[in-house]
RNA sequence: GCCCGGGUGGUGUAGCCCGGCUAGCAUAGAGGCCUGUCGAGCCUCAGACCCGGGUUCAAAUCCCGGCCCGGGCGCCA
């Protein structure tokens, strides 16, 4: 039979004439001559039991003598008559308690954060980091608004599809994947679940999106990079240009946003986040203007080359004085810099779009070539092999709608929703060069 | 891949520049006192210089190497 979750449980007891049974980790203990004090994290929130020598029997007392800070027990008894305890949410007046896992007296880190640890510390030790109610926010408020976000695709006529994060070729330009052993053969692990989604667009499936990991063997020491990664891949067909999938991408933040805004506002306050939903259309820059907006800024870049991290910060603060928004779309970017798929607008441009959120990269996508001809000239433009590339371009002959999407990562919009220092505070067990455990 | 910074009790820090008494503080831990809330308080105890080499009468402190970690750039989500 399956255990009942401890949140049921309590609910169902509290209706039982103020009688609860409660569970959860011992976050304090506190003896004062005859009266004793537990307070437990428990998914109702703070609980203190409280112990009085005269009203509770001596063998409960005892038993609180052996307690430690982080185990877990369960505790059945009534509700108190009248709650003194102010800083808790329930105070309960226990009459038996099962201790079902005795902690260690000295901890890693501290959940009750008296004495914060630091990130590596917290992340050796993370299912306790994971104890305290600011980092249970920041997932509470994940789960928000990837659930926005899907209800608003599903609501408007996407199918949720799930492609390969196993690919037998590594994609594009050889970039920084992670090899693995596949039969006898090689195989890589997605870095974008970007070619297959047009390949189910080629399916006749017109608009998709695919919610699941990727990953990137990019040696990257940042804050903003993490190896693996999940992301929210939109992709759909007769676009008449790549303006349409930039109006699917900011509906789809905005119902995320919205989302979390209406189910997690006393996750927000206890991050202390102010979150507005943003207007749209976002603003949009294209090149090559932006190489004239960065120069008034003071930045040069040379005609034709990309922009670096520094533009970005510029141009979040320009975007931001000009249209009063952290969000921004920069299109038409150099098509040298950009990968063979992505379709021209004119020789030098491209119809590849990302989009910038408090000045860092929260997507990238735009619209695709689906003319075979021009995809194959594109390779070769690139100087890339076509025949390595054959697996994917040999069904652009065989019928390809327009079409065109994004990939924006999950975690990253997290971390810049919530302002957080560091992406991986939006990854439960974070993935970096240097981390592949717990 | 390149560059910068850092490793001191369980946790978090001071000390390092300018080498020298018993390595300071906070918090957590152990023990004691207290019948209400508070990050409770007070008293006692225990607990640390990443590893290896060098310089020196003397190294947490200076030098070299290693290991581990954080960040910036590049690349990207």
């Amino acid at each position: 039979m399956l255990s009942q979750g401890l949140e049921s449980r309590g609910e169902e007891d509290i209706d039982m004439a103020e009688k609860v049974r409660i569970g959860g980790w011992v976050s304090e203990i506190r003896s004062i001559g005859k009266i004793k004090f537990v307070v437990l994290r428990t998914p109702q929130g703070r609980v203190q039991l409280t112990l009085k020598k005269s009203e509770v029997p001596d063998e409960l007392l005892s038993q609180i003598d052996d307690l430690t800070q982080e185990s877990v027990i369960e505790a059945t008894g009534f509700m108190s008559e009248k709650k003194i305890a102010k800083a808790v949410d329930m105070e309960v007046i226990p009459k038996s308690i099962v201790v079902h896992s005795t902690s260690e007296r000295k901890l890693p880190l501290d959940p009750n954060w008296k004495t914060p640890a630091l990130f590596p510390t917290r992340m050796n030790y993370r299912p306790l980091d994971l104890r305290r109610p600011e980092v249970q926010a920041i997932f509470k408020i994940e789960t928000s608004f990837l659930r926005g976000v899907i209800d608003w695709l599903d609501s408007h006529g996407f199918l949720m599809v799930f492609t390969p994060a196993i690919i037998g070729a590594a994609s594009e330009s050889g970039a920084e994947v992670f090899e693995v052993k596949y039969f006898d053969k090689k195989a890589y692990l997605r870095q974008d679940p970007q070619l297959h989604r047009q390949l189910t667009i080629i399916g006749g499936f017109t608009k998709i999106y695919d919610v699941g990991p990727n990953w990137r063997a990019e040696p990257s020491h940042t804050a903003r990079h993490i190896s693996e990664f999940r992301s929210i891949a939109v992709e759909m067909a007769f676009i008449s240009d790549e303006g349409d999938v930039m109006r699917v991408e900011e509906e789809l933040l905005v119902a995320g946003l919205r989302r979390v805004l209406e189910e997690r506002s006393k996750e927000l306050e206890l991050l202390n986040v102010d979150l507005d939903v943003p207007k749209t259309p976002f603003p949009e820059l294209r090149f090559p203007e932006i190489y004239n907006i960065l120069e008034d800024l003071g930045k040069e870049i040379p005609f034709g080359e990309d922009y670096d991290t520094e533009s970005e910060k510029l141009l979040w603060r320009y975007a931001r004085e000009k249209y009063g928004t952290d969000f921004l779309f920069i299109n038409r970017f150099p098509f040298k810099t950009k990968p063979f798929y992505v379709m021209k607008a004119e020789d030098l441009w491209a119809r590849s779009v990302d989009l910038l959120y408090k000045g860092e990269e929260l997507s990238s996508g735009g619209q695709r070539e689906h003319r075979y001809e021009v995809l194959v000239s594109q390779i070769r433009e690139k100087g890339l092999d076509l025949n390595s590339l054959e697996w994917f371009t040999k069904f652009f002959r065989y019928g390809a709608p327009p079409h065109g999407g994004f990939a924006m990562g999950l975690e990253r919009t997290v971390y810049k929703m919530l302002n957080l220092q560091n992406i991986r505070e939006a990854a439960l067990f974070p993935r970096d060069v240097e981390r592949v455990l717990p």
